[in-house]
DNA sequence: TTTTCATATCATGATATTGTGATATGTTAA
DNA sequence: TTAACATATCACAATATCATGATATGAAAA
């Protein structure tokens, strides 16, 4: 049994749970699917994390080998190795094999805006 | 002691961690500092949730109280209400008492930007 | 007052993620 | 072959995060 007097346009009550019915119907409609949302923020969750950070942040700077990640980040070669491999999982940085090594790079632009705005809605 | 020969400019050995030296050099000079990583990935992790990109994808549609939050993403109270907590703690949404309600709206522009591009980049 | 409603906070068990040691893989040099 | 090296994978303890029930707060209506 709905209120269907609109003597007050700014009526701004929710009466238990019930919101605002035209507004709650017309953003429903608009927003992604339940899937997109889950795939979206594990994409997010990649950028959530400090080492992962260095790491597409070095590679915005240019493209480097496992080895000199390592050693421009201190940290040891497991740690950078299995974050890469999360990075890879993720689409987010490709790697090209060389002999030996494996030279990393970001997958595409995206990634670098995204770290950037970042960066800069922190810093401002 | 290091190879000072440069008879190979194309020699790509990483010769036991020690790296490409000059490469690496040149790199960590140009990253953030530790502690801005540590904000950033804060910042970022907040993206890494479901529940709470809903919220961020129905709040750059409109401004919209707890309430109607609640009824268009089908959730119970306590967990859009945990979840703004959250997004007002990292600086995402803001809000205006009104009355009993609360109105919740982004913080600014690059929230928006952010969830964009990273939209885009799943759906290419 | 007291009641009702919109929202916020606390506490917690379930689950996920972290860095790292141990070990494996695969490539090149000897 | 074997050895040395660059990188990858596995396993796991420590830690962090999640959704939610119970409860608190604070504003307006009665």
């Amino acid at each position: 049994m709905k209120k269907n007097n609109l003597e007050n346009e700014n009526d701004d009550m929710c009466e238990v749970f019930k919101s605002h019915e035209d507004v709650v119907d017309r953003v429903k409609g608009r927003i992604p699917e339940e899937s997109e949302f889950a795939e979206l923020s594990e994409f997010f969750k990649i950028f959530g994390n400090p080492t992962r950070l260095k790491i597409i942040s070095l590679l915005s700077i240019e493209d480097l080998c496992v080895c000199d990640i390592c050693d421009a980040l201190d940290l040891n070669q497991t740690t950078v190795s299995n974050q890469l491999r999360i990075l890879r999982a993720n689409n987010i940085v490709k790697y090209q094999k060389e002999g030996k090594m494996a030279r990393y790079s970001l997958t595409d632009l995206h990634i670098e805006m995204i770290y950037k705005v970042g960066l800069e809605h922190i810093l401002e």
